[in-house]
DNA sequence: GAGCGTACGGTACTGAGTACCGCTCTCGAT
DNA sequence: ATCGAGAGCGGTACTCAGTACCGTACGCTC
């Protein structure tokens, strides 16, 4: 118990946390991560290596985010969808704005974090397998979107990648400093739009399903919002409507479609 | 397996490697991964622990297939795409199938290594980020296709990890046993046929640009032959109709397009 | 003050990964 | 046949991450 000021209980373990990372990050930044010693990040910040290792479970685990937690808030932002469909695209929106709210909160520190995840391929390993858990969350909340079964759930899978891949993206963006905090924002929103929009109609597998009929909020971020007018198309061919969906959705991008038989 | 290694010199690496490989899965299956020492597996293939290491480079990559020769396969293949929009479909599915060959050919081998990573997390974090690799060659293969520049090129990042995601959809329900070596090449085409679809009006990034008219191949692997009927679909939509034609009819290419009011 | 939980430090151990040295066998040249 | 030369292999010794266990100092409650 070195130098604690007597007074003040309870957010000692906070602070030895702080410390810890901070010296950690400072040893990474001069001497490189691997030449950097956990007995040297202990001592540094003044404390024994067992308490290392007991505030942050591996030399890793000092650098990286809780993801275990960030992405049980986002799934719990996505279970409050319900099973309005209609609902699912903004739902999905805020949910990733969680993650990058996150970050943008982190501010210096997810850049200086980005800056070691570049150049040291062991933390960029770490760093992509920590979207996994993302990827599911957002995978099992569109299973009740795309109506599939878990073992066969390919729309969701590619969907939810898409998701994580579109936040990722704009969120690489704001950590090399291509955009400010605004920008990613706004980025965010318009990523999500072009990646969401092509899935809208693809939702229900099954051919003459349902799909939302009109999602009743304009502009969710959205770009142009509409302004009435509607079109008749009609398709004669051989081909399922299921097959020919997923190109017409994606030809349409940012316009509402319904479809009827 | 993909040891590129020119085999000047005798059998004997490969034979060596081939052993400590077999006695790793059997130790792994029979006393778990974590319980298994390197030193046990070198035991077990009669040869020292600092063979292992030397032809290993880690416990971990014992376990693993090369992805790196695996990835620069695919790469090769991408790149004789040329600048020719209408070949990337192809080309993509072609690539993505030249993995699922490589597992497809491993056969057993693979359904063990699929049972280690699908128990033990350490397995299937490795797993997960040995992804990046081909998401990094497809993206950059797709760059061409999206019209996008190396800082900016969402559309090419989605595309490419959408072509990943359904790759390893089929690949895992082959794994599981759910489809056998033909259904699974059959789902890889389908899967990608809608990954793939839903990007081909996408296409360029200026909004009304020119997209391919027609590609002209016929089913490139896409599903069944459809079987007659017509469609009504219904656009409620601020864009004019002239405005979505031009992407709808390309989108639509082998399909009879009338459009009213 | 006695008991109790918590946070911490220290010691000792396992096991992965690295560096280095030395052995042996084979091949080709002289 | 002899002599390197080089490849493949084994052994030793070391560093360091991670784990287990024990002891201790402090604050809190009864």
């Amino acid at each position: 118990m070195p130098t604690t000021a007597a007074g003040s209980t309870g957010t000692t373990a906070t602070d030895t946390a702080t410390r810890l990372r901070e010296a950690a990050y400072a040893l990474f930044e001069q001497q490189g991560y691997a030449a950097t010693t956990v007995d040297q990040i202990a001592a540094e910040a003044g404390v024994g290596r067992t308490t290392f290792f007991r505030v942050f479970g591996s030399k890793e685990d000092v650098i990286f985010p809780d993801h275990e937690a960030l992405a049980a808030r986002v799934a719990a932002r996505l279970d409050t969808l319900g099973d309005d469909p209609g609902a699912a695209p903004l739902g999905a929106t805020e949910a990733a704005r969680i993650v990058l709210e996150h970050y943008l909160a982190e501010g210096d520190l997810a850049r200086a974090r980005y800056r070691l995840t570049a150049s040291v391929p062991t933390l960029r390993d770490r760093e992509v397998s920590s979207t996994a858990g993302y990827r599911r969350r957002f995978r099992d909340a569109l299973r009740g979107w795309t109506g599939e079964e878990p073992g066969d759930d390919l729309r969701a899978e590619v969907v939810a990648g898409s998701i994580v891949t579109a936040h990722n993206h704009v969120l690489r963006r704001w950590l090399r400093g291509a955009v400010d905090d605004d920008g990613a924002r706004r980025e965010l929103d318009r990523a999500l739009g072009l990646v969401l929009a092509s899935v809208a109609a693809t939702g229900r597998s099954g051919g003459a399903d349902q799909v939302p009929p009109d999602d009743g909020r304009p502009g969710d971020g959205r770009p142009g919002t509409p302004a009435g007018g509607s079109t008749v198309v009609v398709l004669r061919s051989g081909a399922s409507l299921e097959e020919v969906l997923p190109e017409l959705q994606a030809a349409l991008a940012r316009v509402e479609v319904r479809v009827e038989a």
